[in-house]
DNA sequence: ACCTGAACACCGTTCAAGT
DNA sequence: ACCTGAACACCGTTCAAGT
């Protein structure tokens, strides 16, 4: 309430005229990110982005070189969630460090589960990104791992979380299906026809969550056996 | 050569003037898959399609409700094709069944590169995905897993192919970044910030194939314990 | 200097009109 | 009955013109 309109500049936060209080990059992403969030990724168009900003497509061209940009910039803000997530937690092994970091991505991903998609569209090199996978390579590596197993490690766990991950954009997505309404597809299968798919289906379904550290585990394990001399 | 010019149809096969030989679906599905291979998803348009078909958009609408099913279509037939590639072996254990349906539809990924991101937009429920889940899950069931323990094997098992399969279409594609190229990359980073990532590109680049082996085999042997009362 | 309306060449989808 | 041109409401991207 101090001086509240003392030298008030003009038209304190207007309409967005023709000033050039350029909008700041982090509300683009912000407000990119919401989108996708909310509508999907189908429903980020470079017009709808601008309209929410109050702004043209032409001003985004401005910051970003295309769509491919704005796109890398929303998938490396959810690297950063992600790099958080995995801050949280003082491991005490690699198995833990590893199991941390993919449930920090998993949990990242699913606060964002419409982005995933996204990931499929090129190899994440923004600095989050870059920083995580540089965070994960040296653990193991400090860890005793040789760096080519260490390569491989980090390949199946990051491979692993991003497969998991992409379920989710299908689930409750714009044609409705979710996780129970698909197990319950399968239940409702000719049980003739498919006898096998009717009997999990039965035992289904499986919380993602639960599925997803289930094969976790497995790899982890997997990789214990291989470093301590398999 | 027998009777050639004999009772000849007016115009043989000529430029799909206005009767009625409507194209066989087959055909259509087929000429949507060269053009995902050959110029990648984004280029698989109703338009180009149509066009190439000798046909107008409008007309793809009387085989396929929309664009979404037209791409169901083509997964399915990618997943055809992974069918009958475990078919080809005979599989001793459950442990090489496990192995060659998940390599299969590796292998059949990555003939069709460019398909993987078309999987992350529908759960596949084609006749060629049911029916692979189907024996994959009975597979498991005979084998002696329980119906929990076969469905959350399956779940890892495919989300892992699928997580791989991605990096396909991010490798060698637009953005002309493949595989090596990419190692190149990590190579050329700054040591001093990300020492572990240059570490492991030196070592790299690991063939996609055997760095999916890799991990398929830390699964499977997991699971190996876990069935065998771990 | 920075922003913007309007244009360009595309999309998926629909429908009245043709044969 | 089946196919089709042309339209509708969108895209990403660019650029001359505004302030």
């Amino acid at each position: 309430m101090i001086s509240a309109r003392g030298h008030a500049r003009p038209e304190p936060q207007a309409r967005r005229s023709s000033g050039r209080p350029a909008i700041p990059l982090d509300v683009i992403v912000d407000r990119a990110l919401q989108i996708v969030d909310e509508e999907g990724a189908d429903a980020l168009s470079m017009r709808v982005l601008a309209q929410r900003l109050d702004s043209g497509t032409a001003t985004l061209y401005r910051h970003f070189t295309g769509r491919a940009e704005l796109i890398a910039q929303i998938v490396d803000r959810v690297f950063g969630e992600a790099a958080l997530g995995a801050d949280e937690e003082a491991p005490t092994s690699w198995q833990q460090a590893c199991q941390a970091a993919a449930t920090a991505m998993f949990a990242a991903l699913n606060r964002h589960q419409k982005v995933a998609p996204l990931l499929a569209e090129q190899v994440p090199i923004g600095p989050n990104a870059m920083a995580l996978r540089e965070r994960c390579l040296a653990m193991l590596i400090d860890s005793g791992f040789p760096p080519p197993l260490a390569a491989r490690a980090y390949a199946t766990l990051a491979r692993y979380v991003l497969g998991f991950a992409i379920q989710f954009s299908t689930q409750g997505a714009a044609d409705g299906r979710d996780h129970t309404e698909q197990s319950a597809l399968f239940r409702n299968c000719d049980p003739s026809q498919f006898p096998a798919t009717v009997a999990v289906a039965d035992v289904l379904p499986v919380p993602l969550d639960e599925e997803f550290i289930f094969g976790l585990e497995l790899l982890i394990a997997g990789l214990s056996q291989l470093r301590d001399g398999g």
